[in-house]
DNA sequence: CGTTTCGTTGAAGAGTGTCAAGGCCAGTGG
DNA sequence: CCACTGGCCTTGACACTCTTCAACGAAACG
């Protein structure tokens, strides 16, 4: 359950070594490149379940690379409403919402137990002006996390409760195989109110459509566990409407 | 009603003598480094009322900076639905979800007949290396798009139709209002579909709010044109419970 | 082992969506 | 100048999804 196809114990500090590296920024570089950006990721750093990496008002000044753990990040409106804006893992990269205004906008928390390579982003600024592959390479990333909250806004605006969550459940199956883990068997590091928040719906919608999703044989669920039993079947689900006769 | 504070007619080539300076890219740069600016902004380019200045799928090769006119973006999912992810007005930098994948991911249309200065991705990124000022400012427009996504995932994932339709109003006008437009008396570009495609509501219910905001004594409504009568009432919507007797 | 957090399920109600009809406005052609 | 047309907007009645409120059960934690 859950085993990487890897191992993830014996990591070097060295991001040539790193078993992320095809996830995380240094995507593609020649070696002489590599090791300009290991010298940027000078120092870890681990932070506690439910402790913050960052919180929104922190002065901005590096970018995080997840190496290990799991994190949510969240906005909150000043008359305290908080929604969930996403879910991070091994090879993501976190703090971009901070280099707009030198200040972070929301809060990131550590779901579980999360250790993190810590990019100073003076420093990124300066490789980045003589690494062109790792110049571009940024664009990329941050592009892509411009067009993946586009996906967001489009299930937020225009799904139902079911097509959201099945939405949502196809994600994290297609994350996990990309880090090595098993594509139809996985724990969900968050809890239901917290899924609630990211996908607009309250926790007790959540509870009640996974409960329905188990009950026409598409997964299984056992709290925080979840097996997909149905993949086409929720991809109908996301598609438009529901297969009334399983798949 | 709706006269720039400033003239449009007469621009010049030059980002040094855009009205728009202060909005776009160039902000903050030396007299020299607008100048390499400059060089990057080669063409214009004009789009007429209901054409596209791109469409997903698109080879992307260079971003676009609005100089007058307005425009919609929008995502559509592989069921047909189609979700407005952002309206664009002068100043602003659209195309920014090509770089990741090379090929656009939303289209673009113009909601009434427009031009944008045509930057071309390739020449941006050497420019970016040279000109760190630029480099950074660069980065900063993408990490505030990220954040403005971040703002409509909340106002999507937790607002009621009158929230969402309070905020959207006032985004609106603080937005005319830095282009030198009036902040209380504007035209509505877009169709109460289009609003309501990116507000995740029916256009029934953007007609509805609207109709119950003139009611209420906090706007005037004519078809496209909207006067706001008391911005502070809408700004209690959007904080929270509606302020039944007035503001 | 008690306490707390988290999850499930039911019943009732509110907020939007859906469907339908009609009005307003700009553009077109007679 | 007027009638016609099509797109856009408004409004009403009704249906339905999701939320709210509430109670209970299960797992996690000290």
């Amino acid at each position: 359950m859950n085993a990487p196809n890897f191992s993830l114990s014996r990591l070097k500090v060295a991001c040539a070594n790193c078993n992320l590296r095809e996830l995380c920024l240094p995507v593609g570089l020649s070696l002489a490149e590599l090791e300009k950006v290991e010298e940027l990721v000078a120092t870890r750093r681990k932070v506690r379940r439910g402790d913050a990496l960052f919180r929104a008002g922190d002065r901005f000044d590096a970018l995080y690379a997840v190496r290990l753990g799991f994190l949510k990040s969240t906005v909150t409106s000043s008359d305290g409403r908080e929604q969930v804006t996403g879910f991070h893992m091994a090879g993501e990269l976190v703090g971009l919402d901070g280099i707009g205004t030198e200040t972070h906008s929301c809060d990131t928390v550590a779901l579980e137990d999360t250790e993190v390579c810590v990019i100073p982003y003076q420093r990124l600024e300066e490789v980045a002006a003589a690494v062109p592959v790792l110049r571009h390479h940024f664009h990329k990333v941050m592009s892509r996390e411009i067009v993946r909250e586009h996906g967001v806004m489009l299930l937020l605006g225009s799904m139902h409760a079911e097509e959201r969550l099945a939405a949502f459940l196809l994600n994290l199956s297609q994350r996990f195989e990309a880090r090595g883990y098993s594509r139809t068997e996985f724990v969900l590091r968050m809890t239901r109110a917290e899924i609630g928040s990211f996908l607009g719906l309250k926790l007790e919608t959540v509870s009640r459509v996974l409960s329905r999703f188990a009950q026409e044989g598409l997964i299984e669920v056992n709290q925080k566990h979840v097996r997909i039993l149905k993949t086409e079947g929720l991809r109908a689900i996301v598609a438009g409407q529901p297969c009334p006769g399983g798949q």
